[in-house]
This record gives C-alpha cells, structure tokens and sequence, in this order.
RNA sequence: GCCGACGUAGCUCAGGGGUAGAGCACUUCCUUGGUAAGGAAGAGGCCACGGGUUCAAAUCCCGUCGUUGGCUCCA
C-alpha cells in the first residue's frame, strides 16, 4: 500500500484505498456518479464532516444523503444559513442569534432591528432563498482565530455573534461562506446551496436570546426546506392531515370534551361521547389489570399537607402548587392531589406486610390535579386536572425485573389493541458522573438498572438510553409511541422509586424475619387518560377503533312509518351490548347518511320497508358505503368480530 | 410565568367610529323520502369582560380573562 493512500472502510464493510486527502465526495465519486450527485455529508468516524473535508487518516466513513437522518439535518442547517443570508439581503443590518436544524426543518433567530418585519410576506423571503439557491454557491469552511472573529463580527455589529464566540475556545473556530453571506458556524454543510429547491417559511415567533426572559426577544422564523418541490408539497399536505386531525378541532367536532372559563382554563369537561370514550378505555384496561394481578383502589382528591411534606412533594412543588385548602374551623390544610402514590403508600402501610404479600400492585384511575403555567396549557395535551391510569407495585428489590417484563407486556398489549404498532423505549439511567444527587442505595440502583436493560432486552424492544435522565428517585424507562403521522408522543411510563419507601417508612419482613424496604414502581401506560385520548384521536383521525367509539352504530328509519322496526332493531342491538342511536329525524335517509359519515360513525343500519318486513337490516360502513342487506344476527355476528380486542 | 397574535350567534367566519351579517346547527310548518345536504318560515348576539378617548365605541387606547404560536417549566 503507498503512503500517500488512505484505507476507506464503508458500512458494508467493504474497504477502498483513496489517495490521501480525499474528501467523503471523492468516496462517493469512486462508487458512482448518481451517488455523488446525493451525498450531503459524509459521516467520518462517526463525526458529520463536510462531504468536501480533507480525509487525512484510515477512516471508517459513512456518505450521508437526504435519505439519512444526520444528512437531513445538516441540509437543513445549511437551509438556516440560506434564509439568513437571503434575510441580510432583504433586511441589511440584521442581527444573527442561532439557526439550528430541528426535527423538521429549521429555524433563524432574527434582530431585525429597526425593521418592520412583516409576516404577511414571507413569501418574499423564500423567493430570495430560492434564487439565491439557484446559484449553487458553495458552502466555504475557513478555520479563523478569536480575534480575528471577534474583529469580523464587531465590525458587522453583531453582538449574538459575539457572545457566542466570547464562549468559544480560539483554535476552535470556524466560520462557513455561501455567496455573501458568512456566519460563526461549526459546520458541517451541504456541498453547495443547489441542493436546495423548495422553501417555505411556517412559523414565525418570538424566542428570548438564550432562551432566558431577561434577554431581548428575538424573532424566531422556523422554516422547512426540500431536494424536491414535490416533498415540500406532500409536506406541507401532511401538515393540512395534522390540522384535521388536530384533537381539538375533532374533541369539538365530535363533541368529545370542552372548556369553560367558568370552570376554569385547563380544566377539561368530558361530554357524554368523550366520558364514553375514557370510560371505555378504563374498563379496558382495568379488566386487563386485573387480570395481571393489580388490586384496584380508591382515595379521595385531596390530602393533608402533611402528607406531601412526608413525601418530599411539599418542599419540592408546593410552591407551584394549588394552594392548600383549609378547614372553616380547624385550620387543617389540604392540597389538591398532584399524585396518587402517597395515598397507596398509606395503604400499604395500613397493614403489616410480609414478603409473601409482594409484589402488591395497587392500581387506581385517580384524578389529580397540578398547577401548569398558563402558557402550557393546550388542549387535553396539556391540563390541569387529568386521570392518570395510576399504578403502585410495592416488591423486594430482586423482583424489579420481574414486574418489569409483565408491566412491559402490559404496555405492549395496550398499545396493539390501540394500533400504535411503531414506538421506542427510553431507558433513562442516573448520571454515573455524579451518583450523589440520588437518592438510594448504589447497589439498588445497579439492580435496578440491570434489571430495566434486561428486561427490555428480553422483550425485544427498540430502545434508546440516556444517561443522566433519570429522576432523582430511580431509574425509569419511557415508551414512546410513533402516530400514524410520523409524529412522536411520549406515553407510558414506568419508574423505579426508592424515594417514597423511605419517605414512608414502607416496610415488609422478609423469610429472615427480619424488616426489609420494599421498592416501589410508578406505572402508567396511557401516562393520563386525556393526553392519550388526545394522542389517539390525533392517531386515528377520529375514527376510534370499533370497540371503544362513542357510538357504534346508527340506526337510520327511511321514513317515521318505520321507527317502531328502528326501536325494535335498537333493542336487540343493546342487549348485544353494541351501541349506539337512532336517528328519529325528520330528514331523508341521504341526509341521516350524511350526517352519520361525518359523526365517523362506524356502522350505519338503514331500516325501511323492505328491512321490516324481512326483519332484515341494510348495514352500510363508514367510508365505505353499503354492504348490503344482513338479518339481525348475521349483522350482530359481522359487528362482533369487527369489534373484537377491547 | 414571559413575548406576539387572536376573541363577533351553538359552530365556521365576514364586517368595522353612526348602536350587527352569512352559511351550517336550532325551532315550527310542509314533505314520508332508499345509500353523503328536500323546501319554507322563525328564533338566536352586552360583538369576551372592565375602564378610557369621543357627540357617538363591537370598531380606537389601556387593563383583565380566555384561546393560540413560541420561550421557560413538567412530580
């Protein structure tokens, strides 16, 4: 091999010698012309380098494309550096916060200074990116010294710029240029501003300079751009889909849930479709649970100060708490209950326990209610007082796996009977830099840590870990679930808790006789019951899985001559358990037809003439239209299997 | 909590210094109709709330509340 020649080892395994120098666009080259007309980046021993970067050393190296999560999002970081030079060319004298790529695009933080900037016409500004695009100009990486970065950015007046550099070690600096535009940049970037082909600006809002309110308020713009026109058209169809489906549009549409300002902002009213929809969800579950071994319990709304000053809550959240409650007379203190766990733990201390009483599951649908600042409130996302499919297993340290793996096979068979088939579990393991700031044994944690790997090990599932993420209190591990539009939710939850055990005092004697602590879990798979009510309807558009929808079927009579058959067909539909309404209207069958596709009522059963004299009903689908004549059993049996699951 | 935008009939929205409009929904009547909107009439608003400016405020200004896009937060 000659020294001037570098070893390429690709992900395929396959080696190529490149001269030494070669850039990520020189390997791209030695495979294929097409290849190179896609790369963006090229991932150089797992560091996202600019695809035109120097290889210096043997490597292992990745080409990045569209079709790669780092190349998307150095395209789009690029994209953020397109829009700031197409903005200074609109809007001299702007000033420059910080334009990163993000999940979907990317955004700019603008001083504009003494402009008037004007939303209306966005559009202006990616016109300019798209011309400016069109002149491929390339993205230059020059390494530059403090100074002289200090000199560059002092002379143009920015002082975001500044203050980003005054943190920046000299000998570590870099700036990029495209066309006239250059910027305090890190990198990596696309090869050249070409790539680039369909812009659009989404959302303009205000975001404070370090994200700290006692900074200026700069003017965020969030933009997305694409390779293709064509991507941003199916994008921006995907962004009208989300806008349909958005749960509170269809919460009112479908009459599920409202808000009063009488009742209180971020105090969610379920009206008798969304009480359906929750209570069938809840039966759902309880059902299963019960099954898994989980004892249901109940406890009131509120508690004693004292017992949150027991658990570490008071001193923790009383602040940002409702405020106790007072008794007329005594002056007791209650506080609303932000969570149910110190209850179970009082019930659990209600008896004396031995080992051969855990694992103790207590489980509770229990409303709690916590003080959200004004400006997080959004829909049923984000409330103030919501049921929490709670649950408490109290075990010995050495069944923490145990209980893991079935609580894991209960999640996983809540969220398939839902159709949520795509999610990813994050581990979140404390931070081994710095065990202090935990509560609990190093031992415990170490067990407990294994155990959640393990288990999720066993279970198969995709997961991420993060190290440092845990609660002060234990380990946990988080599933979260991928919707039908791509966009992921955080929903379940598992946690281990050494915290409370203590806190309360929990114990058990073990075979030893002896007193022993118990460890506690903190389960949820629905997290709270509105925010997956709100994920759901936003999963499925509204159209609830069958056995769970508020109403399951409409009766439709042609005409009132027939409505004694209607209530006839209803009963007996009742008394199989399916529900739903019928539509005594005066309107002709189009219109009741109309109106229940639009309700997304699943099942349509139109009753006339014909139907009463064949004790027949004829059975239309939502969305699908009519299935035909069926007798009422046949129709029963079809409906049964359609809604089996839940 | 902070910044911006918004708040008009049950819903979706138009209007805009001279005391309110549409479509749908609702009520009544006509119609008894066979697979996505039958017809007519009627009722419905303190234009979020409270101040201010003005001869006159739903409209302009300020404040409050709520919604919303972000920021910060989330047991």
């Amino acid at each position: 091999m000659s020294e001037s020649n570098i070893k390429v080892t690709l992900p395929d395994g396959s080696v190529k010698e490149l001269p030494k120098g070669s850039s990520g666009m020189d390997v791209a080259l030695s495979i294929s012309e097409g290849l190179a007309r896609n790369v963006l980046a090229a991932e150089v021993n797992g560091e996202v380098w600019d695809a035109s970067r120097a290889i210096d050393t043997d490597a292992e190296v990745k080409l990045l494309t569209w079709n790669d999560a780092d190349g998307k999002s150095t395209y789009w970081h690029s994209s953020a550096h397109l829009m700031a030079e197409a903005l200074e060319a609109l809007y001299p004298g702007i000033k420059l916060g910080i334009g990163p790529a993000i999940d979907a695009g990317f955004y700019y933080d603008i001083d504009f200074g003494d402009h008037d900037f004007d939303t209306e016409n966005l559009d202006i500004i990616e016109k300019k990116m798209l011309e400016l695009a069109k002149q491929k100009n390339v993205y230059e990486r020059s390494e530059v010294s403090k100074a002289d970065a200090i000199k560059y950015f002092t002379e143009k007046g920015d002082e975001y710029k500044l203050d980003l550099i005054d943190r920046l070690e000299d000998g570590d600096i870099t700036f990029y240029k495209q066309g006239e535009f250059t910027d305090l940049c890190k990198g990596p970037h696309i090869p050249h501003t070409g790539f680039i082909k369909a812009a659009k600006i989404l959302n303009v809002a205000g975001a404070y300079w370090k994200g700290d309110e006692n900074n200026k308020q700069l003017t965020r713009l969030y933009a997305i751009t694409f390779p293709k026109a064509k991507e941003l058209k199916e994008y921006l169809e995907l962004l009208e889909e989300a806008k349909k489906r958005d749960h509170r549009k269809l919460g009112k549409e479908l009459e599920l849930f409202t808000f009063s300002e009488k009742v209180g902002h971020g105090l969610p009213l379920w009206m008798p479709k969304g009480a359906m929809l929750k209570d069938r969800l809840e039966t759902f579950l309880k059902k299963v649970q019960l099954k898994a071994g989980y004892k249901p319990v109940v406890t009131p709304h509120i508690g004693h100060k004292d017992l949150y000053v027991t658990s570490g809550h008071y001193e923790k959240y009383g602040e940002d708490s409702f405020q106790p409650i007072s008794t007329p007379h005594e002056g007791e203190e209650f506080i609303l209950k932000p969570m149910n766990c110190p209850h179970h733990c009082e019930i659990y201390n209600s008896t004396p326990k031995s080992y051969k009483d855990l694992p103790l599951r207590l489980t509770e649908f229990g409303t709690v209610y916590r003080y959200e600042q004004s400006g997080e409130l959004h829909g049923l996302t984000r409330v103030r007082g919501f049921t929490q499919d709670d649950a408490h297993i109290f075990c010995m340290p050495e069944q923490v796996k145990d209980e893991f793996l079935k609580v894991i096979d209960l999640v996983l068979y809540v969220f398939g009977a839902l159709g949520f088939d795509d999610f990813t579990a994050q581990i979140s393991l404390r931070d081994p830099e710095n065990t202090q700031k935990y509560i609990g044994t190093d031992e415990n944690w170490a067990k407990a840590e294994k155990a959640i790997i393990e288990a999720t090990e066993e279970k198969g599932l995709n997961t991420v870990t993060e190290l440092g993420e845990a609660a002060f209190y234990g380990p946990k591990l988080d599933f979260m679930v991928k919707d039908a539009l791509g966009r992921s939710w955080q929903l379940g939850t598992i946690q281990v808790d050494y915290n409370l055990p203590e806190r309360f005092e929990l114990e058990y004697t073990g075979s030893d006789n002896q007193k022993h602590r118990p460890v506690m879990i903190h389960r949820a798979p629905f997290g709270s019951l509105e925010r997956f009510v709100a994920v759901l309807t936003e999963h499925c558009g509204g159209n609830f899985p069958l056995w769970l929808t508020p109403d399951q079927i409409a009766i439709l009579p042609i005409s009132e001559k027939y409505a004694d058959y209607a209530n006839e067909v209803y009963a007996k539909m009742e008394d199989y358990d399916i529900r739903g309404f019928i539509d005594h209207r005066d309107e002709k069958i189009g219109r009741k037809i109309r109106d229940a596709e639009t309700g997304k009522i699943p099942y349509m059963l139109i009753v006339g003439e014909k139907e009463a004299a064949e004790g027949k009903v004829s059975a239309r689908k939502h969305g699908e239209g009519d299935l035909g004549s069926f007798t009422q059993d046949e129709f029963i049996k079809l409906f049964k299997e359609a809604a089996s699951v839940g």
